[in-house]
DNA sequence: CTTGACAATCTAGCAACGATAGATTAGTAA
DNA sequence: TTACTAATCTATCGTTGCTAGATTGTCAAG
């Protein structure tokens, strides 16, 4: 029988509806603007259904950061796929990450600002969380022994640098400057690792 | 007249207590807790009354993250003058501001977090948050030649460390090899600068 | 001591919010 | 056609930030 098919069909596409009008209402007018009632309004059924979907209003920001994640995956794979060497990798991918932030505040927000229960050091981590973290690992691997201390460390001075720039207090027009500092730190930090190669010292 | 200035006083203690009340609440039960009709409640009047003291709510958080910068100030300094050496104080600061956000998350989620109007890195910054600033950049000095963009860039490490380990992306169990990583990099980044002493080499 | 004016404060209420109970409609199976 | 279930809606609750307008308190002038 097809009809359950195509009713759950057109449940599905609802609910991406509601997800992409919350994307959509939180990028131009800040997510203060995404209430129950305007999201019901631009899907065009009543607040209750909305209910129906999700357990409550942040879980519908949690599914637009969902949807964040794999998307700042993609650019920061992307970054890294169009690089010349492992030290080119690197800086490319901060400089996606910060251009990914500062151009999709509201999404950005939704991931890592905004109250949601998305965990990551832990088990049950969303395998589109994973993925992200694992997409900054890759590029900071050939630099260090503790990749998992180093990412960490890579993907918290890449947060705070995105999150100073887009609330204004450090200067946008030294990005450039700060994103080299901390791309130096990364291949300075495998040169005093006990056991190494001579990875570090490519290009 | 001594009734004006006893008025004014009054005053200036009622609003002291609206802050203090917000700053407890906040720490107690997150910021969510902090309404206007509890904060009226807690100082025995009516809500119209802390209209005629803050514009809106957003001006008692702003209040509270002023509080949160002079006292941040202070902790860094004292972390910074019991050290043994500019290595050292660059340890300690960088611990005490991770000890700082985490103890106090509501207080630090005020000054960073929370929407306020306090800018940074622009003419008219509160001198609150210049002196903090100051206060980071005093232990950073004796490794770099750019001092501004280094501090922007310690300063945003720190915050990002202190946010995703308190929103639970990273293991707190890792922190102090994290700030070790940030530590190095910060005394490795003068090794390359054209014009320099040795002082990079202190311990 | 009374009166008038001004400031301080309160009561009452608005519009909007997230969320839900219960009525109502639509869709399916007997 | 009828009976049942699922989908959806209307109406409402309690709470929020904020404000208009009434009310109280204070103090100087007469």
């Amino acid at each position: 029988m097809g009809i359950a098919e195509r009713k759950s069909r057109e449940r599905a596409e609802r609910e991406y509806r509601i997800v992409a009008a919350a994307r959509v209402i939180a990028e131009r007018e800040g997510w203060d603007a995404v209430t129950i009632r305007r999201l019901a309004e631009e899907i065009e059924y009543s607040q209750p259904v909305l209910y129906s979907h999700f357990e409550n209003r942040d879980a519908i920001v949690a599914a637009v950061a969902v949807e964040g994640f794999q998307e700042i995956t993609a650019a920061l794979r992307e970054a890294a796929s169009g690089s010349s060497g492992p030290r080119n990798a690197l800086e490319n991918v901060a400089m996606a990450y910060l251009a990914f932030a500062l151009s999709r505040p509201a999404l950005y927000a939704a991931m890592f600002i905004l109250p949601t229960d998305l965990r990551f050091a832990e088990a049950g981590t969303r395998p589109e969380l994973r993925a992200a973290f694992e997409a900054l690992a890759a590029v900071v691997t050939p630099f260090c022994v503790d990749v998992a201390v180093v990412t960490e460390t890579f993907w918290a001075a890449l947060h705070g640098l995105a999150e100073l720039e887009r609330s204004g207090r450090i200067r946008p027009s030294m990005r450039g400057e700060r994103i080299t500092l901390v791309v130096r730190a990364i291949v300075l930090s495998g040169s005093s690792s006990p056991a190494r190669g001579s990875h570090h010292s490519v290009e």
